[in-house]
DNA sequence: CGCAATCGTTAAGCATGCTTAACAAAGGGA
DNA sequence: TCCCTTTGTTAAGCATGCTTAACGATTGCG
């Protein structure tokens, strides 16, 4: 277990992301400029994200290197197809993990959009395919999504045994006693 | 939507939160170390993360700094109580996460374990111990993880119509056919 | 004891990504 | 036309976190 989480065939993985937090977000606020205003400037993009001027400049030059960010006709700011691409994967993986976390999970609002905000380009096109479709399992009969609720509500102390829970066979519990509360 | 998403009171959120991917697997090669040999040196870490001896001796001083290291009388790194729970936290949710992505999700290993390890530092301790309900849940039947994993492995074309989707109702489809493949 | 290997720290360099500040180019009003 | 504002770029500084290299301080063997 501990042997596989430090193996640097992966946990370095995390620094080679195909997107960067920070780059997901500049490519979501030009589709989201183009869808409500028609066009996108490197001053609006640094509004909507509430960086300087300066950052949006420098972030977007390197986009644009990366071929997923372009300029139209009028000098304003475009998506290619590989960077549209990108942001809707970004966007709908946000989509998902927060309709998960809330409607499903039943995680408080704020909590549940803020674990999806830092998560929503880390998890894969394959992963969030697959969460889609037990969420459409899940929220596609009334009577399982009750039972759901309930017992997700229920779950607010730890298992009574490893022996009868499903989840913590052999090893230690996953959420013993103390941390059964918030933190 | 778009007008949340790129919110700076909370898509900064991401650069302040409480741990970095890096120190979590810092202290959790602490944790492996220290159970496996009963000691961890500076090198031994450097070693088990394949860090330089320079890296990993510069962040386990900010570690200290921080509070969740400590050495021992005999000069040999340790874990404080806070930085016992900080490295337990991030590693229970890998194991929640990859257990979930695998075993629920049915994601091929080398995908899950890779989201996994991306996301496992990002989870709040209320979601994830939400999560562990959902699974206590379904795999907690047979029947009701079998019919989960037919549904999934049944759901790799796009929901046929909005209308009927529990998750598209009104917008778009968030998964339309040019994304049922993998990238 | 002494030499050599190991251990831990520190410095310099690089990359990312933010800041502020300076500046050139373009635009708009009197 | 002139001036002032807006726009976009660039430079310098800071923080994180990696690299290699150099450096003392141990440690251990003959």
């Amino acid at each position: 277990m501990s042997k596989s989480i430090n193996d640097s065939s992966y946990w370095r993985e995390f620094e080679r992301n195909d997107i960067t937090h920070s780059a997901a977000h500049y490519l979501m606020a030009i589709d989201a400029l183009r869808e409500e205003f028609g066009y996108a400037r490197v001053t609006d993009v640094a509004d909507m994200l509430e960086v300087s001027r300066g950052a949006a400049s420098m972030s977007l030059t390197q986009l644009k290197k990366r071929g997923w960010v372009e300029e139209d006709p009028h000098r304003f700011l475009l998506l290619t197809d590989e960077g549209r691409f990108m942001a809707q994967l970004v966007e709908r993986n946000f989509q998902i993990l927060s309709k998960f976390f809330q409607d499903v999970l039943k995680v408080p609002k704020e909590v549940a959009l803020g674990d999806a905000c830092k998560m929503e380009h880390l998890m894969s096109l394959e992963t969030g395919r697959r969460l889609t479709g037990l969420m459409r399992f899940i929220c596609g009969d009334e009577t399982r999504e009750a039972k759901v609720h309930e017992l997700i509500s229920s779950m607010q102390t730890a298992c009574k045994s490893s022996e009868e829970c499903p989840l913590c066979e052999g090893g230690e519990c996953l959420y013993p006693a103390e941390f059964t509360s918030d933190t």
